[in-house]
DNA sequence: TGTGGATAAAAAATCGATTATCGTGTCTAG
DNA sequence: CTAGACACGATAATCGATTTTTTATCCACA
C-alpha cells in the first residue's frame, strides 16, 4: 500500500498512526492476531521508531492491546465488549445529541443538512464503501458537534471506532440498511425542529439497530461462548 | 529522582509512563510548559526511545498535547476545560455509581467498607499527601467498580486524572475538606443501603464541591479570561 | 512417554548516531 | 526603515544496530 510521502507538517509517526487506525477499524487485521512489527514495517514502508510510536498511541486509544515484553495484539471481538460499547454509545450519543439540539445554531443546521445530503447521495458501490463510511462518520459527528463538551465528543469518537470494528465485519442487511438510512433523514428533521426528546429516542433506536447489524458479523450471534 | 529498577515484566517504557503520568497529574510540571525531551531523558535517566513512546501514550491519553514537528506540551489549565471535565465526571460517575449499586455483591460491600476505612485512617501529614491521594482514588474506583462497563470505568479514570491536575494545584480548604470526607462516609452508607437515588445525588454534590475546590487553585476562579 | 532444562531462533525493547525541521537573528534589496 | 531571504544553532524525528526477553526446539533422564 503506497503511503503519500511528503505533505506539510506531517510526521511519519502520525501518518502511520492514521493509516493503522483506519485499517484496524476497517477490520483489515485478524481479531486477536498478534501484530508482527517487522512485517508492518515492511508492509507500510516505515522505520521502527515511528511505527512503534504509532502502535503505542493506538494502544492508549484502545485499538490495540499492549503487553509488556511481548508486543501488541489486535483485541478480540467479544460479545460482552460489543454490548458495552453499544450501551455506552447509546448513553453518550443521546446525551450529546440532546445538548447539541439545545446549543446548535443556524450554521449547525446547515452543516447537518449538508452532511446528511452528502451521505444520502453517496455512491453505494462496494468499492466505495470507505467513502461512504467517511461520510457516515462525519454525519454523526456533525450532529453532536455543538454539544458543548470536548470530552464527550472524544469519548463518542473512541466508541465509534470500537463499534465500527464490529459493524464493518458484519454482512449487509439491506432491509435494516434502509431503515437506518431513513432514520438519518428523520434525525435531521427532528434536530432542525429542535425536538430533543424525539431525537434522543430515535438515536437510541438507531444505535440499537446498528447493534443488531454489528452482532450479525464475526459469529458473535452464535452461542460460542 | 531515582526510579526503582524493578525486575519482572516491566519495560522502561511503561515504567517511565507511570512515573510521568503521576507527575503530570500531581502538577509537577508547569501547565502550558513545553516538554524538553532531552531534559526529561537526563532527569529520569532513560533512553530516548522508551521516553518518546511514553510521551506518545500520554498524549493519546490526554495528559499531553502533541504537535507535529514541535514535540509535546503540558496542557494549559483552563476554566472551560475544568467545567467540561467536572460536568462529565458528574454524568459518568453518577451513572456508574447507580449501576454499581444495582450489580454490586457482598464482596463489593466489603471492599467499599475497607477502602473507606483505609481512607479515613490515612495519615494527613503534608508529606504523605501522595499516599492519601492513592487511597482516595482507590476508594472512588472501588465504589463504581461493579458498574458493569469497562469503558465507563476507563472514561471515569481518565476524567479523574484530568480533574486532579486542577484539584492538586488548589489550596486546601479545611472546611470543605471536612464536608467532602464526611460525604465519603455517607456514600458508603447509601451504597450499602442500596439507595441508588440518594447515592447518585450525593455523588453529584460531592463532585460539585470538589469542583469548587479545584477552581480555587491556578487562578481560574478570577475573571482572568 | 513425559518432564525438565539447556540452547537456539525470533521478536521486542532500547541505544547511539544521523537526518530533518523549526525558530531566531542577521543581512540585504527595495 | 522594512519585508523577505538566508544561515545557523537547537530540537524533534527517524534510522540502523545492539541488547534483552520470550518462544520454540531438542535432548537427557526418570
Amino acid at each position: 500500500m503506497a503511503i503519500p510521502k511528503r505533505k506539510g507538517r506531517i510526521t511519519t509517526s502520525s501518518r502511520i498512526y492514521d493509516t493503522l487506525r483506519q485499517d484496524l477499524v476497517n477490520g483489515r487485521f485478524e481479531a486477536g492476531e498478534k501484530v508482527a512489527i517487522s512485517a508492518l514495517k515492511q508492509q507500510y514502508e516505515v522505520g521502527l521508531s515511528p511505527l512503534r510510536e504509532a502502535l503505542n498511541r493506538l494502544a492508549a486509544y484502545g485499538l490495540l492491546i499492549q503487553e509488556n515484553q511481548r508486543g501488541f495484539r489486535v483485541p478480540r471481538l467479544d460479545r460482552e465488549e460489543l454490548d458495552d460499547v453499544s450501551g455506552m454509545r447509546r448513553e453518550l450519543e443521546c446525551m450529546a445529541l440532546e445538548r447539541a439540539i439545545h446549543h446548535g445554531d443556524a450554521e449547525w443546521e446547515s452543516e447537518v443538512l449538508a452532511a446528511a445530503h452528502r451521505l444520502k447521495r453517496a455512491d453505494l458501490a462496494p468499492e466505495k464503501v470507505d467513502e461512504w463510511e467517511q461520510l457516515h462518520g462525519r454525519f454523526h459527528r456533525t450532529l453532536v458537534a455543538p454539544c458543548g463538551s470536548v470530552w464527550l465528543l472524544r469519548f463518542i469518537e473512541q466508541l465509534h471506532d470500537q463499534f465500527d470494528r464490529y459493524r464493518r465485519m458484519a454482512p449487509e442487511i439491506p432491509e435494516t440498511r434502509r431503515v437506518l438510512d431513513a432514520q438519518h433523514e428523520i434525525l435531521v428533521e427532528l434536530a432542525l425542529k429542535r425536538d430533543a426528546r424525539g431525537a434522543r429516542e430515535l438515536m437510541d433506536d438507531h444505535i440499537r439497530r446498528s447493534y443488531e447489524v454489528a452482532l450479525g458479523g464475526s459469529s458473535l450471534g452464535r452461542v460460542n461462548r
